[in-house]
DNA sequence: TGTGGCGGGACGTTTTGTGTCCAACCAAAC
DNA sequence: GTTTGGTTGGACACAAAACGTCCCGCCACA
């Protein structure tokens, strides 16, 4: 049965909406057994005009009645209502799941798509698109975009796809290089985001481990200057989320400072920060870009993880709480909420 | 998952003929490997521009992509329709259904609805509606529509409800009384129809088993001759299927007129007329009211049956060859289909 | 005999869908 | 090279559907 709805998710994204709205009609109806029009519509919270072509057609199917004195079900739609309890749970669960962690980390909005990234490449890519698409949907016209690096980045922009030309928009990275492969650099998926959204982009080439006097020194460039300050402006910033010890393994960094991380209880890490189980930064790495103040600055901040195995990481990045929407997968999501 | 389809069906049944569509695009895009919009859109007998909006979603769903040569399905969009097989077989289980009982009996239009009415009231007011939603879309203003009695024809009109008002259209009844209860007599269900549809109506008040001088003397009252002639003119008739014993019995003919009938090898009756198994009329009840020829000469003639023991009789009428329309129920029309 | 809530009709406005063309592009055939 | 026949994707005007809003007649109940 889950596979049909998943199916039919991908095949009719509203799918799930709409049968939700003509449930919830029919179960109201039902618990209150004759009812009107007009209070229904209050009590779903729903115009009187949509409510009212929803009746239509639920009575053209024969699950309702009217008479002078309000709307009753018919057998069918009793019947109906009651086979449909089951279901309905097991439908909605995402969504449910959704709120649920929308509420515990008092974000803005959360995506759940369904799967393991851990297992299956396949729900790795239901993810990028997914936040490919939340992504498309923060967008307004003039925008400017900080993204991050990572490979759950990388699938996002790869999936991405934008319903128009964005001709007046940016792509910038959101630091510099982190010592990564190149496909899963700020700057390539920077520039794949642009190309993919007709809009442009800048890079910001500063190598890692800089001395204090040579970092400085390049800040002092005038193009590398107006990218930072261009990114420091960014009112979108979308960014993965990683374990701390993967993290600093995949980056390089020496082992004195791994060791620090893991006695200073380093969990996770996100834009170039590592934070503790509570959420508290306990170390940055020292390159170009976003500050913590440009996130908090940040109107829409992106994060888009999944995998069981990040579960405590995303939990303690959003505990940092300046996230506005998370992106991610169910198991992660159970996962996260473990780790409240 | 049969329920959560047939669920879906009553709830969304303008998306599960979405869902055909995309599938069918999708199936198409399969099979040919890479193919074009326009090539596509004739293939599909969808318009350019329809089939476009289609494919744009589609996309954004991540099942196909586009190129300069043509478009293909992705990994997902090929994993979607291999899996999807089974669910649509089981899906459109009933259109390819339809189609098979349309053919086999050289018919307009067949309607099948899920079940069995022999073992289900809801599947046989579920037939009534699908009977009263055909009638509905063949309805023209100005339309004079003959209908027969039985308890179909009675769940039919019960069912029945109008878009808007049709002043200019009449109800009659397509015979005379046929001995039945009043629920069930073609009198009561034309003005019941006529009622629910704001439309007009006549009676035909001619008792049974006449002589045929009080016949002929019957037929020359002025307001009798005139509901007849409306009656043989009517554009669109709509009937129901009996067994042939079943229903020379309700209608209490003499025995020895029963014995005639099975020995004749009646099978099913249909507007008073009784058929054998190849379709030949064997006999025909005496009351005022439509004749073959009117029947031949109508431009819609709407059979309603349906519960596997009515199989056979449906079989025979259809044989007969003037009905356009069958509406009935899964187990009826399979049945039909063993006796052909 | 009022009165409040009911379904359903009506209508103007907005939003969406649709048919139709066309530009730019590409690959293969010529 | 150049033509040809295919492709996608942009554009736009028009039609159709959806929607918000208001109102009417009806009925049950007070």
């Amino acid at each position: 049965m889950r596979k049909i709805i998943d199916i039919q998710k991908k095949l009719l994204p509203d799918l799930l909406k709409v049968m939700e709205t003509r449930y919830d009609i029919l179960h109201r109806i039902y618990l209150e057994g004759t009812i009107g029009r007009r209070t229904l519509a209050a009590s779903l919270e729903m115009t009187e005009r949509v409510l009212r072509s929803e009746l239509e057609l639920l009575k053209s199917q024969g699950l309702l009645d009217t008479a002078s004195t309000g709307m009753t079900l018919t057998a069918g739609g009793r019947q109906l209502v009651e086979e449909m309890e089951p279901i309905v749970k097991e439908l909605f669960g995402l969504s449910d799941l959704e709120d649920e962690v929308r509420e515990a980390f008092g974000l803005k909005r959360v995506v759940v798509v369904p799967g393991d990234s851990d297992e299956s490449a396949l729900v790795k890519a239901e993810l990028g698109r997914a936040g490919s698409r939340v992504l498309r949907e923060s967008l307004s016209p003039g925008d400017v975009v900080a993204v991050m690096g990572g490979s759950t980045m990388a699938h996002m922009a790869k999936q991405f796809s934008a319903p128009s030309q964005m001709k007046d928009n940016w792509f910038v990275p959101a630091r510099g290089g982190l010592g990564e492969s190149v496909d899963y650099q700020a700057n390539t998926i920077a520039s794949e985001l642009a190309k993919r959204a007709g809009a442009r982009y800048r890079m910001l080439h500063v190598p890692d481990h800089l001395s204090e006097e040579a970092y400085q020194t390049i800040m002092q460039e005038p193009n590398v200057r107006e990218v930072v300050d261009m990114i420091r402006g960014a009112r979108i910033v979308v960014h993965g989320i990683g374990d701390a010890v993967t993290m600093a393994r995949r980056r390089k960094l020496k082992d004195e400072t791994r060791d620090e991380l893991v006695k200073d209880g380093a969990l996770a890490e996100a834009f170039g920060y590592y934070f503790d189980r509570h959420g508290k930064v306990v170390h940055r790495m020292a390159t170009a870009g976003l500050r913590l103040e440009d996130i908090e600055a940040a109107e829409v901040v992106i994060g888009i993880a999944g995998g069981k195995s990040k579960g405590e990481a995303i939990a303690s990045v959003m505990r940092f709480g300046h996230d506005d929407v998370l992106v991610t997968d169910e198991a992660a999501a159970r996962e996260a909420l473990e780790h409240i």
